[in-house]
DNA sequence: CTGAAAGCGCTAACAA
DNA sequence: TTGTTAGCGCTTTCAG
């Protein structure tokens, strides 16, 4: 299986320098004169020499970037990895993903390898572990995590106000005329401390929001997933109510999906007979045939944060914990209307 | 930040045995009694004992196989992701993924990247570098080879056959009576060896399917991304034709999805006015309100049988380099039908 | 500014 | 079967 890799004690050989020197030049560290910097440099083109990130870490850093992702098919998600990926990739560290599955057990385990491979830096996308958990990793390597509310003074968090972001969708609904705004909330029926994710905020926001309006007596929360399969379900429920809602609020994109199936399905149309929104405002909602009202989180900007509050903790630029909120928008389409007269 | 990490030398002192010993139980390596075995997990438990991956990659393995993903849109990405999860899950080696971007230098970048950190085989999706280098990173390291077609001595290589996909696409059109089938090809404008790769593959499928159906004379393709930009405004340039095609297949879901949206917004129906065809079957195209005929390739298949191999090589049970073809099937929904008379 | 030497946590080869 | 020892490739003191 081929020849030996090339390594800093080639380069220091081929330069007629100490491996030191190399890795001084390699690391940009103090002390180094700009004629070995030169000879260095020249040495490790001819040799096309790579580092060995696995050793580098050994004693100093891997200049990796472990990024959990719950679920591979949640469509948000890739705005808030190309976002990350933007910003580090004009520096020396690399994005590495961990698939971490929507079950805490699977996601520890994600977890723990990204950590046991000695990354540098972990962004958590919604991660479902325990709080405790989760600050004594953030103890182990400094990490940010993305969705959760609530501060930690061990990890930086970026979230997107997912209490206004239901509050827009009930506003957006009840000006229309709504009064029998129903809701697909997605829970998990494990521990953990259910009140910081995302979905159990837009339920709160969802709730709060409806009785600000007046309309607290036709609160109507359905538990689900944030699946398609779940928004599927949850709908056929709703749908067989005595008295079936006018409007569903999906909490997430994915879910309003299958509702527009279960709608369809039904022999109903959307928007004349319910009006249907989601949120993530996912490419899948502005699709012309879609055309889903949804809330938008701008989750470019949410992985570039991500990504430049985390190196901000590796390069020990900041000390002290921080927390970066962001306010969603409402993205008005064909799938809501006025209810049926 | 936390107190020093457990190692294995704090293992061997708790257990009363020496470090090798420990490292053994931890390979069930040959030579290790029951009692000894029993003693280092206890102490290993005892003291929440995790070996370092990174460590030992100097010497061994590092338990981990890394995936190059180009598109974390892509939807058809997951199926194969999750394929391999669930079947690397069951063993001790841990997946990551790599996003690679569309490009070849920044897939390259990632590619060294995993080398570099010691990964101890590759899965790469679709690549779009050079053969040699191709052939340069698998002698380096086990790698396997999802979506390219010709077989190589170095990497072994899962693909589905794109030219018959094509040809069922044709064949379905055909017989529906379209004459004006067009053709949205994905084109990269870098070197390589494109004819390896399944767009070009699926493109000459659809060329040798409409010759055969004596359709010569309509072969309509035009050059763009495999992405719902690239099918929208591939479509616009079909749509201006002097005489419009009947008929679109487009090369993937993605990019059909945007010749949906294209003609949506010319005010055309789906399929009354044009049949749109994609490839993949990805979720997005089984959506009620998007119902696309769409070609089935088994990701999910597809992503264990990669992991499946690749551990073969890893582990030296297969010495030989293998070629895994399977078949795609074609899924008629709603968006194709006769053309208009 | 430069280099020698120690050691990061682990595994492999060898000795006992 | 068990333990000892020598590194893997790099970074980090700390002398020079």
């Amino acid at each position: 299986m081929s020849q030996r890799r090339v390594t800093i004690a080639d380069v220091a050989e081929h330069a007629n320098v100490s491996t030191a020197a190399v890795s001084k030049v390699l690391r940009n560290a103090y002390g180094v004169s700009p004629a070995m910097q030169t000879r260095v440099q020249e040495a490790i083109a001819a040799l096309g020499y790579r580092p060995h990130a696995a050793a580098r870490g050994m004693r100093g850093q891997t200049y990796t970037v472990g990024v959990l992702v719950p679920d591979v098919r949640n469509p948000f998600f890739p705005e808030l990895i190309e976002g990350m990926v933007e910003h580090l990739g004009a520096t020396n560290y690399q994005v590495l993903l961990g698939p971490g599955g929507s079950e805490p057990e699977s996601q520890s385990r994600s977890i723990d390898a990204m950590v046991d491979r000695r990354m540098d830096g972990l962004i958590l996308i919604a991660p479902i572990v325990g709080r405790r958990a989760l600050e004594e990793t953030a103890r182990a390597v400094p990490t940010v995590v993305i969705g959760r509310h609530g501060r930690s003074a061990d990890y930086d968090a970026v979230v997107d106000d997912d209490q206004v972001g239901a509050g827009l969708v009930v506003d957006h609904l009840a000006d229309l005329g709504h009064r029998r705004i129903a809701h697909i909330e997605h829970r998990y029926t494990r521990r953990g401390s259910p009140t910081t994710m995302p979905q159990t905020v837009r339920a709160e926001g969802y709730r709060r929001a409806m009785e600000r309006r007046g309309l607290g007596g036709y609160v109507d929360v359905v538990a689900s997933t944030y699946t398609e399969e779940g928004g599927y379900t949850a709908t056929k429920e709703l749908l067989a109510r005595p008295v079936r809602p006018t409007a569903i609020f999906a909490g997430a994109d994915a879910a309003a999906i299958g509702t527009l199936n279960a709608v369809h399905e039904a022999g109903l149309s959307v928007p004349g007979d319910i009006s249907v929104a989601g949120y993530d405002n996912t490419a899948i909602a502005a699709l012309g045939p879609i055309s889903l009202t949804s809330v938008d989180q701008d989750g470019h900007l949410m992985g570039v944060n991500a990504a430049r509050m985390l190196l901000e903790r590796v390069e020990g630029t900041r000390e002290r914990s921080a927390l970066l909120t962001l306010s969603p928008t409402l993205v008005v389409r064909r799938s809501t209307a006025p209810p049926p007269t």
